[in-house]
DNA sequence: CAGGCTATTTACCAATTGGTAGAGAAGCGG
DNA sequence: CCGCTTCTCTACCAATTGGTAAATAGCCTG
């Protein structure tokens, strides 16, 4: 029992599809029938393993979430005690949104208000937004953060960062190319924004 | 002939829903009997007016962008010639996003790539990125502006502008409520960071 | 009043949608 | 070999989708 899920296995190929689809063409505009297609098998093995579509998104919210969470916990670890923590959050997201741009795509997607999935994201990352919340304000307290509202702050920078990351996609369907140079120099301007947004001296 | 459409008319009461549909519950999400029975319409007659689901959506585009366009405009010509252009802009918009939210959802639904309507939305706003983009030029060749990949700046201010704006639904959304204080903020902040993004003194 | 033009309707339709029911099949422990 | 579980399949289905064709009604002009 307790069976471990075999990365090769159809459940997980599902999955990879189905973010795929979800990021890019949405919800609404992913079909079970067209990702069986895709995958070479039928609808209703995807029924099986996830009991309806709205199941299926909810595994892939889940499973996005859970790689983000820990891609985050993994660059707070790694960093060096005295470094940056905010530029090591960032340069997280973005390494993310350079190895996956589709999980941006589904975070974006599903980020919507009154979409599905929205609530089942909001579960997953309140917990994250809380812990964030606390550390800004004893930083806050301890004066080496600008005096102001965290909560309001982090939804800035969040959407402002998930934002900035997503638009790669945008940029190379505009045909600025993979080059890495302009996610560099994005990056870095975002950078100077939120050190500018939590400069105490301003 | 040339008939000065009635702003009462059907074909904008539909114009109007199709924008609300669109920018809340997305292109897929949106059905077209759905729209006709909100109306207390039937569906042919909105496929009278615009000819497939597809038109109705260029319509909109297409009326938004105007919109959009010409607040921008007026912006500019209110400005006082020595004002901050950049800050003009980014109050328009903020406008925008205040009196027309769903305006702003149906441009982040719209910006995404290979989302029907992306075609349609560049078409309008390639030329204002232009004009925008020589303007920025020519304040960096007066020093006025840090030199930078102008094309790259502004798609960047552009996304994160629609980003921050379009979340003031989010926030709604997350019971930060209607309050006109943290949007006040949240502009503050944003100009913060197209400011820094242009300094020419960093 | 005839005749066209505009606008809205009723009547249908083919295709696609997510989902249900049940049959095989493959493996495995007894 | 039997029975059990896990997985995938075929066969259907009711509902909804965007869209076509044609009838009807109002309205203005000649």
């Amino acid at each position: 029992m307790a069976k471990t899920e075999t990365p090769g296995g159809t459940k997980d190929r599902v999955l990879d599809a189905a973010l795929a689809s979800f990021g890019t063409a949405g919800y609404d505009g992913t079909s079970l029938d067209d990702l069986a297609v895709g995958l070479g098998i039928r609808k209703q093995t995807i029924l099986y393993h996830f009991v309806s579509k709205r199941g299926l998104l909810n595994a892939v919210v889940d499973r996005c979430a859970g790689e983000m969470a820990s891609a985050l916990e993994k660059a707070l670890v790694d960093d060096q005690p005295d470094g940056d923590r905010v530029e090591a959050m960032v340069r997280a997201v973005f390494r993310v949104a350079l190895d996956q741009p589709v999980l941006l795509g589904l975070l974006r997607e599903v980020s919507r208000p009154n979409s599905p999935g929205a609530q089942r994201l909001r579960g997953h990352l309140d917990p994250l937004l809380a812990r964030a919340r606390v550390w800004m304000e004893a930083e806050m307290a301890a004066g080496r953060m600008r005096r102001t509202d965290a909560q309001l702050l982090l939804l800035s920078a969040y959407s402002t960062v998930v934002g900035v990351a997503t638009e790669i996609e945008v940029l190379r369907a505009a045909g600025v190319g993979p080059t890495l140079r302009p996610v560099v120099q994005r990056r870095r301007e975002l950078l100077r924004f939120l050190r500018a947004s939590v400069d105490p001296a301003t």
